[in-house]
DNA sequence: TGTACATCAGTGAACGCGCGTTCACTGATGTAC
DNA sequence: TGTACATCAGTGAACGCGCGTTCACTGATGTAC
């Protein structure tokens, strides 16, 4: 029967939502179209009224996963700027805490969609393209201090090396057997980068 | 038709070494048994013969990747150190190269298996694991410095940051889709970690 | 050393299953008059 | 505002395909005497 269009509307949205939750927690190729509609209370025959093609929703849900996290980070850096602690300290306990390392379809889709990346579309990649440059400007203000209006190179390669520390961390915590080992690596990684040394 | 045991045992190494390339290549999920059998030469048939699940193998290739992994990593190490530079300013450049970048098949297992590890076998995760901690060790030795015998908790601390920031610039930056990009990423880490800072 | 036979690493077809995608059909929604 | 009808978001079955795994069979290897 047919819904009408706000439903229609609300519909589409849960799944991509769904997929945006289920992708990051089974990975793109550990669930299917059945699951996925099954996920938002429909049949699998209508999905392509809505997407073009799984590749299609696998872009759009990656790209709704990473403009929630990144509200995620500015809520984390505005609350600790509020509170006159350290913003970019603040993000990496955030970013780094065990409710991170146990919630993977909730949380960052760099530590577990980027590595399959490569072997998805140009589409795909350019939506990771674009989360990392705005990513890059939230930690990169942070980083230019006082002038953070524009964020200078030397910005710009800090954030490229705190956050590939961070996705870098948390993904490795996840792959180990032993919780203790993983709450380690998370905690050695906490503190943010020092200055850049030789 | 029979093989001798030695012809079995190399077709078996065949297979385990195709699917440490294969699994880097194409993921866990991109390549199926009939594909790693024919890619040694053989039938899917066969398969059953030589390991008990796909699993198995799964667990197998990477502990061979990982190992390869390991190898390579402390040629680079000890060619730096001969050559009287530094060591672990050597193994930074190596593995943030671009021909790194553009061979994940025969490069680091962590960068393009880890994310799929939790959604495995424990027994994934123990190679995983294993793995680790010798890489672990390799780089804190180089940190530990001078008493690099029994490297303590301060080197392991900074070789998981030193590793985490790695593995992570190596995977965002294949994740891309500018090839410009992906290099300032790259080069951007290519410097070992500073002191650990506030 | 030579013969008789059990072993087992292969082959290739088949199993049931879930995949992404297509399609005929339904009936409430939205539109035109 | 009320009626007639085209639209289209759904359903659910089906498509061909590749998956991991199983199995009957083959024939050279390895073993026992």
């Amino acid at each position: 029967m047919r819904m009408s269009r706000a439903e229609a509307a609300k519909n589409r949205a849960r799944v991509v939502q769904g997929a945006a939750g289920a992708f990051r927690a089974q990975g793109y190729d550990g669930i299917g179209i059945a699951g996925l509609m099954q996920g938002a209370g429909l049949t699998n025959g209508a999905f392509y009224k809505q997407f073009e093609s799984k590749e299609a929703l696998i872009a759009e849900a990656t790209a709704t996963a990473l403009a929630q996290n990144a509200e995620s980070w500015q809520a984390v850096l505005d609350e600790a700027a509020a509170a006159g602690a350290d913003p970019l300290a603040a993000l990496c306990d955030w970013y780094l805490s065990e409710a991170h390392l146990a919630h993977p379809e909730k949380g960052c889709a760099y530590a577990t969609l980027a590595a399959e990346a490569p072997r998805h579309d140009g589409a795909l990649r350019e939506v990771f393209e674009a989360g990392l440059a705005r990513t890059l400007g939230q930690i990169g203000a942070q980083i230019g201090g006082a002038d953070a209006a524009a964020p200078g190179e030397a910005a710009e390669v800090a954030a490229m090396r705190q956050l590939s520390r961070m996705v870098g961390a948390l993904m490795l915590a996840r792959a180990v057997r032993d919780p203790a080992l993983a709450r380690r690596w998370l905690a050695a990684n906490r503190a943010p980068e020092g200055p850049r040394g030789a």
